[in-house]
DNA sequence: AAAAATAGTTGCTATTGTCCACCAATTGCA
DNA sequence: TGCAATTGGTGGACAATAGCAACTATTTTT
């Protein structure tokens, strides 16, 4: 775990962060860092840890064997080439697999390997974990209620329904 | 403006990923990568684009003459030598200017420059409403209930009353 | 007076993101 | 049918960031 307020206070107790206050994509970006942080430590070492992504590939790629890379590009907000480069380093680690779609021979499809499916079954464990704990001073009702919305954003943002 | 969705549906009407569904983390984590794509276009140009901080810098540099590097570094959960050269940065463009503290030498001191000060102008009508927009198609009244819980998260995290 | 802590700098490495051009396959259309 | 446009994926180049660790200088502790 990484300490968050080290020492006693090194901020002054008053400070304002001026109209950032009321933005609430400040709050966004900037949990974003600490959390993924936080995550980050918790997967160390599990082949799935560092960047955004490879949680969500994996998880997919067991749930819908046969998944195409732009599927889960777009899911990701990523791009071809990222995501390229993604399931590279994936089945470098011999977490999934590729092959050419025999329907359309420009396309693949992802499948699991034994190893990814064994991880997969630890990230179902560790990740919404890693969550609840890390806003667990957040009353549960109050987690479900942001969660909720930002479902939504999310769901519109990559045009799901 | 960056389209998002855009075609028709690149993804399966039904996709459901997974325990993610319901991981708070996941939806901070995935919208910020959509929303900080988004503020950096309305940005563009701006020589405050791209990246956490700067737009924090500047604001509270702004709005606390003198303030320590560190201080900042804090609020915005960078360490000290990312936080030195965004300040690099800042001056090269003539946001802010350095001074050595005249307490502490070790320490020093940040001032914004007219230059700063006309940005930061700009910068406080642009940033929020990129972030209204962004969610706009939240109510009002649920994104100032996300805003307030997540507000109480990062204060905690940083160490804020 | 020496040891420990603090503020900031510098260098290095690894990783990512972005953009662009490219190839192959498929689809649309005339 | 046949050509053009679109789509899925690859590869290269480049810039930007993050994360470390080592280092200097200056307080602060004891």
């Amino acid at each position: 775990m990484r300490k968050l307020p080290a020492k006693p206070s090194i901020v002054p107790k008053d400070i304002n962060i001026d109209v950032l206050e009321d933005t609430l994509s400040f709050y966004i970006r900037t949990i974003n860092i600490a959390v993924s942080r936080d995550l980050d430590e918790r997967l160390e070492g599990l082949d799935v840890a560092k960047g955004t992504g490879k949680i969500t590939t994996l998880l997919l790629v067991d749930d819908y064997p046969g998944i195409r890379p732009s599927v889960i590009a777009h899911l990701i907000l990523k791009d071809r080439s990222a995501m390229g480069r993604l399931i590279d380093q994936m089945e470098d680690h011999e977490l999934i697999r590729r092959e050419v779609s025999p329907d359309d021979s420009r396309a693949q499809e992802l499948y699991i390997t034994e190893a990814g499916a064994a991880l997969a079954v630890k990230i179902r464990e560790i990740v919404p974990e890693q969550s609840r704990d890390f806003f667990s001073f957040i009353p549960k009702d109050e987690q479900r209620l942001v969660m909720d919305i930002l479902r939504r954003a999310y769901r519109r943002i990559v045009g799901l329904p």
